[in-house]
DNA sequence: GAAAATAATGCAACCGGTTGCAAAAAGCCG
DNA sequence: CGGCTTTTTGCAACCGGTTGCATTATTTTC
């Protein structure tokens, strides 16, 4: 029923080749003949099989988009962005959910089986090696929010979780905060692991300062409410650096039940800066992860994976900065 | 590079027929023979290419997902519910984001190209012509989330607007509240012109009541806000319909920022019950859309459609509900 | 205007699978 | 064990394209 090349060439009285190559970038077709095979092509609704022709050109301009954040409104705003640039290069988001399957295997099969040219892994809690998994089959890959490494071993771009903590705890210190608590994500997710880190290793060398810390089980807002929830049933922290933004809502939810002040008995600041964190009702104190830059460089990176598959692993790493709003007091003057 | 089913074949000692019939279900092959080519095909590491065998099946399983929500952390939702169930039943999402490209004739052209086995819209704005676009050039499609109609031309699945309009009015006028505003999302959108219709119509049969309306630029918090503060500066009515839910917490926060209350001094009824809605620190009262009935049976069409082409076009409708929380004030004894 | 260089074209093989068909193998029966 | 039925197997053509190569047409050059 749909229509093919050989329709066309037939209609327009020449070889299949010269139909191809109508439609190739490049090729060699006289003005005459590209206008006829035009013609008919346009009067019969032709357009070229990609998928067919993949099996020749080794290209199906598939690239598979697998996240594990289908319940972070930050992550719509990912796929918005990944959605929109690799569109705009003519590439087409092959979507994987992975819901709880974090095991690489099933997933690398199946992005073998429709032959997609890369592989764009969008996750803050997946570890190195799922995208690992694809390099090392040879899929051309770029892990997007993922782990810092000096020498990668896998395409990385994002921030520096480590020194993510450390801009918290010098934030939180600076408005004079002596009790501060760290209410990381998952415990085992490298995000939290990482501004941990970098979190104590600022505030163990400030005299003075109290550290507790604790982890929500999710980077969702029914974890960080039910997290602080707890944390309130002692005396809390005056001051909490929370896994995420939506980790930090939940927080406040909880603040606002128990009767208590932000930033006045409590303060909070968060990390993504995701679009509802400037929303008027939240006006959340956050830090701000540059997405735009780091799909940018992701699709990028991909793309340049194309052309050139033994281009060796590379992390690209974006600064992140204070948006100051509403939930920490100000700087003691 | 990519090991295939010649390779197998040669190892397995086998033609390439036996090789593929191991991997095609109800195919006649000897357990002796489909031990040899698993076993090779295990050493190898080989799978087939899925593209490659669509040549011949006419089936890539791919589904394309097309929606033009990429603002509304409602739609998170359903790309998660969309890309599971259809991973469930081995069918593989190819995301599109429409952006502003609201023209069908693009998409159909890429979707084709991809040979998709069929399409699913999910869109509360985009008009029934888009997905009739499809539905004419003999692409199985599903419109989610779509207009309601007698007798639809293509596929669609979702609620019933008007009925929505007037379960809002209704729900108003049982409260008691006399000064009644309706605060549509965009003004050519379907799903707006149809509750303005059943909201208007319950109430232009009630005695005693004051209707104003106005409408947002977009599904969106700022457009919300915006909204919202604009009608403010005159005297506000004493309760709004809110086109949905992330207008609706727009609204609010320029309600907060007025220093007025909800729900005494405005009242607020929004429409999805987005996963946000039930955040404590929104508490939005608000008219459930049944998502998952609505996503499962989407799919189930759109399933149905792959073995019958033919199938006559079928709407589908859910029930909504309110759901009781915060913004509205109680019914009056 | 003829020879040489260049461009355009079609043929045929190939990409990685599937499938109808006829031949071969296996199973069944008395 | 021979004849008959059923199952399994491989051959070869095909799905919808692309591409190297040899052939033919066109252009350039002197």
């Amino acid at each position: 029923m749909p229509v093919t090349l050989k329709d066309v060439a037939e209609k327009a009285g020449v070889s299949r080749s010269a139909v191809s190559r109508t439609f190739t970038e490049g090729a060699s077709v006289s003005a005459k003949t590209r206008r006829k095979v035009e013609k008919a092509a346009a009067e019969l609704g032709y357009s070229p099989n990609a998928l067919a022709s993949s099996l020749t050109t080794g290209r199906t301009k598939l690239i598979g988009l697998v996240s594990n954040n289908f319940h972070n409104p930050f992550f719509l705003q990912v796929f918005d962005l990944f959605t929109r640039l690799l569109q705009e290069r003519g590439l087409r988001p092959l979507l994987v959910n992975l819901t709880d399957q974090t095991d690489p295997e099933s997933t690398l099969q199946l992005l073998r089986q429709y032959s997609v040219d890369g592989v764009i892994v969008a996750s803050s809690t997946l570890s190195p090696e799922f995208a690992l998994a694809f390099q090392e089959a040879r899929v051309p890959v770029v892990h997007s929010f993922g782990r810092i490494a000096a020498s990668p071993r896998v395409n990385v771009v994002g921030i520096d979780n480590v020194e993510c903590g450390r801009m918290a705890a010098r934030t939180l210190i600076a408005r004079g905060y002596k009790r501060i608590g760290f209410m990381g994500g998952p415990r085992e997710a490298t995000s939290t692991i990482d501004r941990r880190k970098g979190f104590n290793e600022v505030l163990s060398v400030t005299p003075g300062i109290e550290v507790t810390e604790s982890f929500a089980t999710a980077y969702s807002f029914d974890a960080g409410r039910a997290e602080m929830l707890n944390l309130l049933k002692q005396m809390p922290a005056d001051a909490y650096f929370c896994g995420d933004d939506v980790l930090s809502i939940g927080a406040l939810s909880a603040i606002a039940d128990k009767g208590l002040n932000v930033p006045k008995d409590v303060g909070i600041i968060g990390l993504n800066d995701m679009d509802m964190a400037r929303w008027e009702n939240i006006n959340l104190t956050t830090i701000r992860q540059p997405i735009r830059q780091i799909i940018d460089s992701s699709v990028e990176l991909v793309v340049a994976m194309l052309d050139k598959p033994e281009r060796p692993p590379e992390g690209r790493f974006f600064a992140c900065e204070i948006i100051e709003r509403g939930t920490l007091r100000p700087v003691k003057p």
